[in-house]
DNA sequence: AACCAGGACGTGA
DNA sequence: TCACGTCATGGT
């Protein structure tokens, strides 16, 4: 058994499916969990199921750089309220307001220019899914961002690294401190891949392991120093 | 009351 | 390439 997707394995058996990604649009169970409080589907994975869903996602994944998910689901509920929930819509606002409605999730000016950097592309796609190069090329989407989108808003096999993932495989050994985004990726994707036979699971399951990487670290991997009280996975 | 959150970009060495 | 400062609000 290799190790990585034994972690998976023991974090499923522990939380079980978490639901991801969660959608305000979507009164979906809700699960007891740190931090969020609506949108989620547990066990559901024919998500997204329209085109608005899989807009939703994309905003999503930016307005949660380096913000909790609790003060993006704000947001996404304040451009809900104002009918602004569209890309059409968030084109046509006022700056000031569409500022104002996405200010729960910090650094408000940035992101609200890397939200009209990104919609122009996204309208432009069609149905088409887009290449990870050419997500990386504008201007505020970077790896986490571009995997974010694609695992879980267009269902590509991409697996997301984030600082959990690092803190977490940083703990047990498995990686270097000083890894880098591509190197991560690659580990966990390969372990996966050598794993799981069926392709049809392997969205699913990057989707749920991911999910489940961050459901772990909020309880052992908040604060200094990281894993100590990982009673879980520490203890093998 | 510090510390941190589901990062990315621009700069300078 | 890579370390470092900056971006901002809100929860604990």
């Amino acid at each position: 058994m290799l190790k990585i997707y034994s972690i998976y394995k023991q974090l499923y058996t522990a939380y079980g499916s978490q639901g991801w990604w969660p959608l305000v649009g979507h009164a979906g169970t809700n699960p007891t969990k740190t931090g969020a409080v609506q949108g989620y589907h547990v066990g559901d994975y024919s998500f997204p199921r329209n085109r608005a869903e899989q807009f939703e996602i994309c905003l999503g994944a930016i307005l949660t750089q380096n913000t909790a998910w609790l003060a993006v689901e704000k947001s996404l509920l304040n451009l809900k309220n104002i009918n602004a929930l569209t890309p059409e819509a968030i084109m046509q606002l006022r700056e000031d307001a569409f500022k104002t409605a996405i200010r729960p999730s910090g650094y408000h000016n940035q992101k609200a220019r890397y939200i009209k950097n990104f919609i122009p592309f996204f309208q432009g796609l069609g149905d088409r899914v887009p290449t990870r190069e050419e997500l990386l090329n504008i201007v505020g989407i970077g790896p986490e961002t571009a995997d974010s989108m694609l695992l879980y808003a267009f269902g590509q096999p991409e697996f997301v690294v984030d600082a959990y993932t690092k803190r977490i495989l940083v703990a047990l050994g498995l990686i270097a401190e000083n890894a880098t985004y591509a190197g991560v990726k690659q580990l966990c994707e390969e372990a996966l891949q050598k794993e799981i036979t069926d392709p049809k699971k392997l969205v699913p399951i990057y989707q749920e392991f991911h999910a489940l990487l961050v459901e772990h670290a909020k309880r052992y991997y908040a604060k200094k120093p990281y894993g100590q009280n990982d009673s879980l996975l520490r203890a093998g």
